[in-house]
DNA sequence: GAGCACTGC
């Protein structure tokens, strides 16, 4: 093979066997694990890349040969995939007590083999002799001579992972590849591997690998975990960025990053042509930031390709959305690795059995397995519980933990754990700790340990099949946060986590039926929230026309059509032909992206230039990008300390004005803190016992004053990287000083989408924009019982009733003359888009081939 | 006088 003696590493480190689930070696079948796609007799439908090798496909003897290689591996894979058949059984709740069924259904879910593979035939890169040698694709450029780049991960002995087992064919398909798809489920260890092969590979002698994730802490700990196993240090080789972080230096060829981040990136570097190839890590979770990056980076490989610094793409994904995947970008190469976690017996209610059964009390269901799980397995596995809220989840720790009473005494102790996000951090670590001798923890939780965190210990999960979203209604402008059914996707990740350390079980608080109804994959983030930001930025790199914007699931129009509607009325963009088809961004709207912010919020910023109060918008609007910053622990008692406490801050003018107040006292709490700190250090106090104190009394403070404490650092963060920005942007600093009216217009100018007017009738008040919109104050705002005749709000919320959450008191004569505007603007706008829509669809069929619009 | 999942720049 001449191909291997310009890849030295390849001969290190060859196996002849797999790691099958239980660490076992098992006897090697390619087929299983690795896929090359062939479609019309082309080799992965490129003909960019394939060249001399399609024709060579062309003759027939060598198709049929292959085809009868392909079908031989097929039939193998498809023994290796049998589903392993296990008991059946089910279960069911009658009066309180859960019984388990015998002979009903049961699902193995094992990721050790895919349940499915792409439709396409199968082959191994040892078969296809006949492939394009590495000298003449277009790739090669970087390959030509061996990697000068070795990195030391010799040094670090890991445990095995499943893809080793496919290093090789990886190593090949990594080089030889533009765009490649792996599919690997948990455990497989593709995100900590795949950037190394393709160091190895030599990927990363032209630029480095930026390899992205949907979560700070994931981008962080795989970075370190990347560089122990290289050898090197955090920072060095490898490194990792996110925001308010940055562990990159020059040398850095492996750069972990949040996709927001790349995104940011870009806006400023269109072409990311710092990178030579950029890996897309939990593809399948559809994050609104993946979405979008996935979008440009296809444009950014089409306009690097003829370029002596061509970009590759790897999209990871951990479920097998494949073909999705693999249609959106020109038919790219999907390769398959193992995962590995335990098999986990899945249980599902059987309604026929049990007639009273209602998946609508998943709350009361929920505390009854419990309880039947707690009396039938063993001792010392614990219990995951998915419910939906905080609510629900404290109502069940408390009805668990009075259950302990009525146990019999040779039943350990239960221990609910609640888990969920607004829980202060000191109260989730209980998660996290070791179960005590002679009880069983059951961590009651939400969607948080769905994959933000993953707990040692669990052998049962209880799911409900419920949780929350929330969807964005374009056509109002509103957030709904609503319970909705999980998707079979989620369900199976939920279970999944019974299998982390051991064979698990999980337990579905629904029925078979139900869980068939269900949708297939979770909602894709951009299809569910407003546009307007993604948008803007999105217009930063060149968009003209979003509505030929082609991602990979599109929004729906009316979503893409109140968008452009929001943008043109806050001034950041402007139609440039008569029907609307085009817009361009506004010298404000531009300033805009450049602040990480939503483009309301960065108007305010703009108004507040021009009233004089850029310091105290900054403040306020820094702590309106950060949740509540006063919370208390989550009980009834906490809530009303909180509210006690949050009226010493109120004001006459509203929430922000409130929120500013805070902002300016706990500044002023942190300057004395640090004098004081400082002229300790003077008189020699040691620095520990001075960290030590200095953390102290800033949580006394909090604690005193009901203060998250990570969301108020969180605000001053951002407030720092804020006044960065602006002063990047040259903007003159002023302050009102306690002029709270130029504050208030500011903010009333910014969000004038969100004006209310009071109408004392119907003792709601109504939406400017949209008078048929009538809402309540949200009775956690301090003018829930003032009532004043024009307010403005930050968000809107709807659950039982419609509420309006961060208020503050506005003049109606301020925002009259941008609404009157808007009110127009909204009628051409629907007139003509709706016109618009309709030609499209007609030409639809014509522009089949129509390429993105986007030009850098 | 209500009750708000989770990320991210």
């Amino acid at each position: 093979m001449e191909i291997k003696s310009k890849f030295p590493a390849w001969k290190k480190k060859k196996r002849k066997f797999q790691i099958d689930k239980d660490g076992k070696k098992i006897k090697p079948n390619p087929g299983a694990q690795i896929s090359k796609i062939l479609q019309n007799g082309k080799v992965n439908g490129n003909s960019r890349q394939t060249g001399g090798q399609e024709q060579k496909f062309q003759n027939l003897e060598a198709l049929k040969k292959k085809t009868m290689l392909l079908k031989k591996k097929k039939k193998q894979m498809n023994n290796f995939q049998k589903e392993e058949e296990l008991l059946s059984s089910t279960f069911r709740i009658t009066n309180g007590i859960l019984k388990k069924e015998k002979k009903i259904e049961v699902t193995t879910i094992s990721t050790q083999t895919p349940k499915k593979l792409p439709k396409t035939p199968i082959s191994t890169p040892s078969n296809s002799k006949n492939a394009t040698p590495m000298s003449t694709r277009k790739h090669s450029s970087s390959q030509q001579s061996p990697p000068h780049f070795e990195a030391n991960y010799e040094k670090f002995s890991r445990p095995q992972l499943p893809i080793d087992a496919v290093e090789q064919q990886l190593m090949y398909e990594l080089a030889s590849q533009e765009t490649l798809i792996v599919i690997g489920e948990t455990g497989s260890g593709k995100s900590t591997q795949v950037p190394q092969l393709c160091v190895r590979a030599g990927i990363a002698n032209s630029g480095s690998i930026a390899v992205t994730q949907p979560r700070r802490v994931a981008a962080i700990s795989l970075a370190s975990r990347v560089a122990t196993e290289m050898g090197t240090n955090i920072g060095g080789i490898v490194g990792y960025h996110v925001r308010f972080e940055n562990a990159t230096c020059h040398k850095t060829k492996i750069e972990y990053m949040t996709d927001g981040i790349v995104l940011r990136k870009a806006l400023v570097s269109p072409l990311l042509d710092k990178y030579s190839c950029v890996i897309i890590d939990e593809a399948h979770e559809r994050s609104l930031h993946s979405d979008v990056l996935m979008c440009i980076l296809r444009q950014c490989q089409d306009q690097r390709r003829e370029t002596n610094n061509p970009l590759r793409l790897i999209i990871m994904s951990a479920t097998l959305q494949a073909e999705k995947f693999q249609s959106y970008f020109n038919n790219a190469k999907v390769v398959l690795v193992a995962g590995r976690t335990f098999p986990i017996e899945v249980f599902h209610v059987n309604p026929k059995i049990n007639k009273s059964f209602s998946s609508t009390d998943y709350v009361y269901n929920a505390v009854i397995c419990v309880k039947y799980v707690h009396l039938t397995e063993p001792k010392g596995r614990d219990i995951l519980v998915f419910l939906t809220g905080s609510e629900e989840i404290e109502a069940v720790a408390s009805q668990l933990a009075e259950l302990n009473g009525s146990l019999p005494a040779s039943a350990d102790v239960l221990m609910p754990v609640p888990l969920y996000a607004a829980l202060r951090p000191e109260k989730q670590k209980e998660a996290f700790r070791k179960t005590p001798q002679g009880a069983r923890k059951v961590i009651i939780s939400t969607n948080i340990a769905e994959t933000s965190v993953t707990i040692p210990g669990i052998r049962v999960v209880i799911d409900s099949g419920k949780v929350k979203t929330k969807r964005f209604e374009a056509f109002n402008r509103i957030d709904v946060l609503k319970v909705h059914n999980v998707s079979k996707a989620q369900a199976k990740q939920r279970a999944g986590r019974a299998g982390r350390d051991a064979p698990g079980k999980c337990y579905r608080l629904y029925s078979r039926e139900d869980f068939h109804k269900f949708e297939a994959e979770n909602m894709p983030e951009i299809l569910r929230c407003n546009l307007s930001a993604t948008f803007l930025e999105l217009m930063k790199l060149g968009m003209k026309n979003p509505h030929r914007l082609k991602l990979i699931d599109p929004p729906e129009t009316d979503n893409i059509n109140a968008a452009l509607l929001e943008l043109t009325s806050l001034g950041a963009i402007r139609p440039v032909n008569s029907d609307r088809s085009k817009f361009a961004l506004t010298e404000m709207g531009d300033a805009f992206c450049m602040y990480p912010l939503p483009p309301d919020h960065a108007r305010i910023l703009f108004q507040a230039q021009k009233e004089g109060c850029i310091m105290e918008a900054i403040k306020i609007v820094a702590a309106m990008q950060t949740d509540a910053l006063f919370s208390g622990a989550g009980d009834s008692k906490s809530d009303a300390d909180v509210d006690r406490i949050r009226r010493r801050f109120e004001t006459r003018e509203g929430d922000h004005i409130t929120l500013l107040k805070l902002v300016l006292v706990t500044n002023q709490f942190f300057d004395q803190l640090n004098k004081k700190t400082e002229s300790d250090a003077r008189y020699g106090k040691a620095n520990k016992s001075l960290e030590r104190e200095y953390n102290q009394t800033i949580r006394k403070f909090c604690n005193d004053n009901m203060i998250n404490e990570q969301h108020l650092k969180t605000a001053s963060m951002i407030e720092e990287q804020l006044k960065q920005i602006a002063i990047e942007q040259k903007v003159t600093f002023s302050t009102c000083g306690a002029d709270f009216m130029k504050m208030r217009k500011a903010l009333a100018l910014g969000m004038f989408l969100n004006s209310c007017e009071y109408d004392r009738q119907e003792d709601r008040y109504r939406l400017m924009i949209n008078p048929a919109i009538t809402l309540k104050i949200h009775p956690s705002s301090c003018l829930s019982r003032s009532k004043p005749a024009y307010i403005v709000f930050s968000e809107l919320m709807k659950t039982n009733d419609l509420f309006a959450l961060q208020v503050t008191l506005i003049d109606g004569d301020w925002v009259r003359p941008l609404i009157s505007d808007h009110k127009k603007m909204r009628a051409n706008h629907l007139a003509e888009t709706t016109e618009r829509v309709q030609q499209i669809t007609r030409l639809e069929p014509k522009a089949k081939k129509a390429k993105l619009n986007v030009t850098f």
